[in-house]
DNA sequence: TTGGTCAAGTGGTCAGGCCACTTGTCGGAC
DNA sequence: GTCCGACAAGTGGCCTGACCACTTGACCAA
């Protein structure tokens, strides 16, 4: 058995993921109302600010709405119910997966009608993340912004959006074991010329070819992580 | 000017946002440490408690990460530099075009893998729209189910999470001016119809059926809000 | 050099309190 | 009888002050 870092979880999250569960699993309705705060503290066992925490939690997660001088009301119902079950993480190739049809896209798109401005907002992001990794710094904030400056010139905000959240997806455990170890000179490298050749068909306004660069630079990635995984599984 | 609602900001959000435009205007380069809280509370002139709400948030939205013992860090860096901006809320439209792209290829996905207690899922979450749309209910929450279980049945759990992050946006101001008057039981009708379609194609084990009549589901689901809009312009 | 100890700094949590807002009720004015 | 304004109870918003647990780095001894 691998050893495991221990992460104690805040209380709030204890609180949160509790009436959480509670909402998704059908408990509430949309529209109920939850008890009072200090009463809903007291059946918890918990003090009045770490509920709120977790109220808050909750209302920016999108489960609650609280409304002052009048309670706490459920917003979103639960879909548990019947539903056939899912890891809650999505694992790093599903991600690659989703990502490659998206971005793919994105491309085509900011291909058609990226702006002047917008295509150099991409070339301004890909050469930072060229100097990023000369200085040997992680280039990983400049690769997203890369991928977000190309979504935006796709001219479709929930693009942006959804390129932003798979990204982000790579905060998750998984993507955090695979990414540690990860050589980034040597990637970085690889990276960039698949960038540069995303860019160089966006800029020709060739929509096919900036898809096709787009799916051919995550078909690479996937690779770079199925190779990472095989090391990473050798030592440990 | 038209009238709008005054909604007082609670003080946890107004902190969190300010926090976070400092972030995303690059004033804070990822890994930074933040003063410690009790400073912060008391340059900002509120208490820890408040603040403390306020990092939650922030924490969630994954702008920063709070280790016990140690500090305040940002986990995740500006990236409003040299962008061409974009209205933050993605607009209705924009939403459609995402979700007719993304959903269209779920749907052929899931008529390729579909297991049968998945399908067994969809379907009884269209029936449950049905039942819900009949007892003049809002069958908002049931649509929201079909098109989640649809993207579990594609296999990748990183596509149920994009379709779940589209729909909620319907949560924003512009999708809520234009929902609150629509017609729900005539709309129902056609939705359900064109629902029904997308199963059929699924079952059928008919990938390019399912996609397309995905598509021409978003493709009248845009219709109708067109026509929502300009209804609700003469309105106006 | 290595390892342990200790103290300062920092986040985690709590208790209790006061204020502002919402909501429903009740009584008076018409 | 109807309407409307005042009042009171309930509820969330926010604050103060405190104590505990953990991290971190410095210092000391083997």
């Amino acid at each position: 058995m691998p050893i495991q870092a221990v992460e104690p979880r805040r209380l709030y999250r204890q609180i949160a993921d509790q009436i959480g569960a509670l909402i998704e699993n059908g408990e509430y309705e949309r529209g109920t109302r939850l008890a009072p705060e200090r009463d809903l503290a007291k059946q918890l066992g918990v003090s009045r600010p770490s509920l709120r925490e977790a109220l808050i939690a909750l209302e920016i997660e999108g489960l609650l709405e609280v409304r002052v001088g009048s309670g706490i009301y459920v917003t979103r119902p639960g879909e548990r119910l019947g539903g056939v079950e899912l890891a809650d993480a999505s694992g790093p190739f599903e991600v690659i997966g989703a990502r490659r049809l998206l971005e793919g896209e994105c491309a085509a798109f900011a291909a058609k009608a990226a702006s002047a401005a917008q295509l150099r907002a991409i070339r301004k992001a890909h050469s930072g993340m060229i100097s990023e990794s000369r200085r040997h710094h992680n280039p990983l904030d400049a690769d997203r912004m890369f991928h977000v400056r190309i979504a935006e010139a796709s001219g479709n905000s929930a693009l942006v959006l959804v390129v932003q959240t798979l990204w982000d997806q790579r905060m998750g455990p998984l993507f955090r074991a695979l990414e540690s170890k990860a050589e980034y000179p040597m990637m970085a490298a690889d990276t960039v010329r698949e960038h540069q050749a995303i860019i160089t068909a966006i800029a020709r306004r060739d929509p096919g070819g900036a898809r096709a660069a787009m799916r051919r630079h995550m078909d690479m990635t996937k690779k770079r992580y199925t190779e990472e995984w095989k090391v990473d599984g050798k030592h440990g």
